[in-house]
DNA sequence: CGGTATCCTCATTGATACTG
DNA sequence: CAGTATCAATGAGGATACCG
């Protein structure tokens, strides 16, 4: 039950958990990808890119690489003819599922959608 | 009571509450700066720089200045001789403590301090 | 004290195309 | 399906200096 804990080094002199936790999942994409892995654990690339709505390819691929370097998130291959392979959550990563819920309701209650089109 | 709703736009075509919110909060030191605020509410411009820890006065500038242009952070001019200044945390600002804590209590949990001098 | 003004560099993103 | 390659554009951040 994860009890690793990632060493994480922080700006200035003192270390400050909000620097540390923030230079982990504070990317621009990185929160959405893990509540969308909170929320359907195991997803495929393109289902994941589905998902996120907006995000390329390529910075998909450059945010996960990112998350399973820094141990929360999974990548299993599943050998098929065409490749498969499934994202998941380590445990780390199910941790912070608080994180991710208070981000997204702190948002449900003081945010709205900008209208932008006609 | 902060019923205030902001107006946030976001990338892709559904809007989404994490997205919204990261892109309020998501700059590298806005976290850290509420929550130094929520600490201690009220502080001047160097006060503030100094608990940052790491920060150059540029980048906070520029950081208060988004975080007011977003009814985050407010402003006073306590006129003295020489210009004092206070910045607090807006109704808004404030309901973002459950985020920041959570924030915190995650990287407290989770994270230790990489040694990275002799 | 409370900032601005420069200048510069590196990180991040976007768009597009291509591959096994 | 699951990515990588490339390139161009943006912009956030750091160092330093200066001002009312």
């Amino acid at each position: 039950m994860a009890d690793q804990r990632l060493s994480v080094e922080c700006a200035g002199n003192d270390w400050c958990s909000i620097t540390a936790t923030a230079s982990l999942i504070g990317k621009k994409w990185h929160p959405v990808i893990i509540h969308r892995l909170l929320r359907t654990n195991a997803l495929g690339f393109n289902e994941l890119q589905e998902d996120v709505d907006g995000i390329s390819s390529k910075v998909l691929s450059e945010s996960l690489d990112d998350l399973e370097e820094k141990g929360l998130v999974d990548r299993q291959v599943v050998q098929d003819k065409p490749v498969r392979v499934r994202y998941s959550l380590t445990d780390l990563g199910e941790s912070l599922e608080p994180v991710v819920r208070s981000l997204a309701e702190w948002g449900e209650q003081h945010l709205e959608p900008a209208e932008n089109l006609v």
